[in-house]
DNA sequence: TATAGTGATGTTACCGGTAACAGAAAAATA
DNA sequence: TATTTTTCTGTTACCGGTAACATCACTATA
């Protein structure tokens, strides 16, 4: 049914080795060969098949991707965007992306063997949103090469890419208090994520080096969702505690704080100054525009990517395991909503 | 260095086979042997080489999926979705899936053989906006199983899930219709997309069971993006033609239309009704809340991974190729920026 | 011209599973 | 007990590539 080297071979009276050597490009081939071969190949479309290859060189050429998020609060727009950016080196070196959600209970599941053990792919990229023991307890019995993507993991010895999200919070609140803000109110996301506590670190340090201190009373949750975001800000607003702003840990909850001032008959920046976290697709369309901190995602994509060939090409090479950890700037957007200009 | 099937055999003091047996269920072996083999698979961690077997089943186990948007009108958070619905069930089958984006130039691009041929995938979701003859073509001449997601195709040997924008469109533009609105604006999104089509033909159909006809000057383009979405509310606006609602063809241009519509001066639903499409995740946190009409996207890869499942197994039964043709229905969401409830 | 050296091609075995058949042991029947 | 049948286990070959080695033709060197 199929057609396989050795029918290209036949057809083209050569041995079935020649016709290896011709799809691999290796120089061992008298030239009116190889053009006669690869005739019959186009003729008849022919494709090696990637299992036999990978049958004996051991390299899969395929990176998997594990995807640890919670679904109700499943970053879509995020994880694509990074999907992208690995996947845009990847695809330079051939290689296939596979994707899982969720699996980490199967990861050891043996037996049936189409889970993530170490015969399918030849690296992982985990993309998470917490470290709890569990993760860190299966991370270390894969046997694969891991790029945890859009977190640091504690353990030094694992590769990660993350972000320097706690610069980006420092620099938008820093950024609200130059505009005159003095009653910066917080809405922090899911309280076991790395962001969430990452964005809030950022934020009390810039009040701390301007003299002030966060008021606990002005801090609420929003489980970055936009309606936790609502609530959160409705709370805030309600305690008549003269907020002059609000700095939501994501844009989904600055967008759903944002109808929470509109509802209490308040104006933006006029009253309340807002800040976001993310750079969404949507926060520039908000009325106002949003002002928030850009993570480069693509860019997070692509860095973990090259660690990932980085890594496979020492471990090809018999060099000592290599371990990438790098974070990425984050990059304060300024937009409408959180006032005017800097003031100095 | 890896252990095979082989090793666990010596280990266990039987043949290969018994092993082989015992990995894949096979009632023929004996209680005790069988206990034996797993304690030894248990204690080596051992997973069957899934390429090995690839090689002599033919099956990879693995789906593709070929993403073809334009990166810049890249619709993130819902191919998510999609995504999550199709691994969702693709998993239980344990399936990996495959990645890829905008790789079309590729797919014939035979001999590097890491591409989209047939050996690396049992079968191929697309997930397409557009229906090209270039794309309609390639799909062609792909030997794989293949689901087109999201659109319908014209070519009825095709399989494909998409949602009945149609109906959405036409409901959405009633309700408007309903609530008493008689000059309703229109921007759809890039004219090349299936989508724009049946979105504006829906609006235009309710619009003549009504008793009216769409008016031209009123229709204007917003390339599916928050920033063409204001751009195309502003012009219509500034027509002064008496506008009393703008049905938007995605939520992303309503959010965008909403801006304009804001700084014109006007308010939303008082002046202008406003409604979107897609139901994305922050068309509920605008203010006012986004009236919209929701595609089932997890629903739709549930089905997507249904036909392609139930493709396969007719395959493997070496009966006719099945064809699976579903729309889903889609769902009117009724929420403030469309104006008071229903008058009639 | 004999010999070594080089370039091009073919032969064989192997990667790690599974199918198909062969063979041995246990159970059922005569 | 002998024979048939059934149940279990082992042997061999094969899936479609590649590595390693063997072979052969032809050129360069002695």
């Amino acid at each position: 049914m199929k057609i396989t080297l050795r029918d290209i071979a036949k057809m083209a009276g050569v041995s079935h080795m020649t016709v290896s050597r011709v799809i691999n490009h290796d120089s061992m081939v008298r030239p009116e060969i190889r053009k006669k071969v690869m005739d019959v190949i186009e003729e008849c479309d022919y494709t090696p098949n990637m299992s036999a290859r990978a049958l004996n060189s051991g390299e899969t050429k395929v990176m998997g991707v594990l995807v640890l998020y919670d679904p109700e609060e499943f970053p879509a727009y995020f994880l694509t965007t990074i999907l992208v950016g690995i996947s845009s080196l990847l695809t330079k070196d051939e290689y296939h992306l596979s994707l899982h959600f969720d699996q980490l209970h199967k990861v050891r599941n043996l037996v049936p063997g189409h889970l993530l053990t170490d015969n399918r792919m030849d690296g992982l990229f985990v993309i998470s949103a917490e470290n709890n023991e569990f993760l860190l307890e299966r991370l270390s019995a894969i046997r694969l090469p891991i790029v945890v993507v859009n977190q640091q993991v504690p353990m030094s010895g694992v590769s990660c890419i993350d972000s320097d999200e706690y610069s980006g919070a420092y620099a938008i609140t820093t950024h609200l208090l130059r505009n005159g803000r003095r009653r910066i109110g917080f809405i922090g996301g899911t309280p076991s994520y790395n962001s969430t506590n990452m964005r809030q670190r950022g934020y009390e340090a810039a009040l701390v080096d301007f003299g002030l201190r966060s008021d606990p009373a002005l801090c609420g949750v929003g489980y970055f969702s936009s309606t936790g975001g609502r609530e959160a800000a409705k709370k805030i607003i309600a305690l008549q505690a003269g907020v002059d702003a609000i700095f939501a840990a994501s844009d989904l909850m600055a967008v759903g704080a944002m109808s929470a001032v509109y509802e209490a008959g308040l104006t933006i920046p006029g009253d309340i100054a807002l800040a976001g976290f993310d750079d969404n697709e949507f926060s520039k369309a908000a009325y106002p525009p949003l002002t928030t901190v850009r993570k480069n995602r693509s860019q997070m994509g692509v860095e973990a990517a090259q660690a990932m060939l980085d890594i496979l090409a020492r471990k090809k090479a018999g060099g000592a395991p290599l371990v990438v950890r790098k974070t990425l700037p984050t990059e304060l957007v300024v937009r409408e909503s959180s006032g005017s200009a800097l003031t100095g």
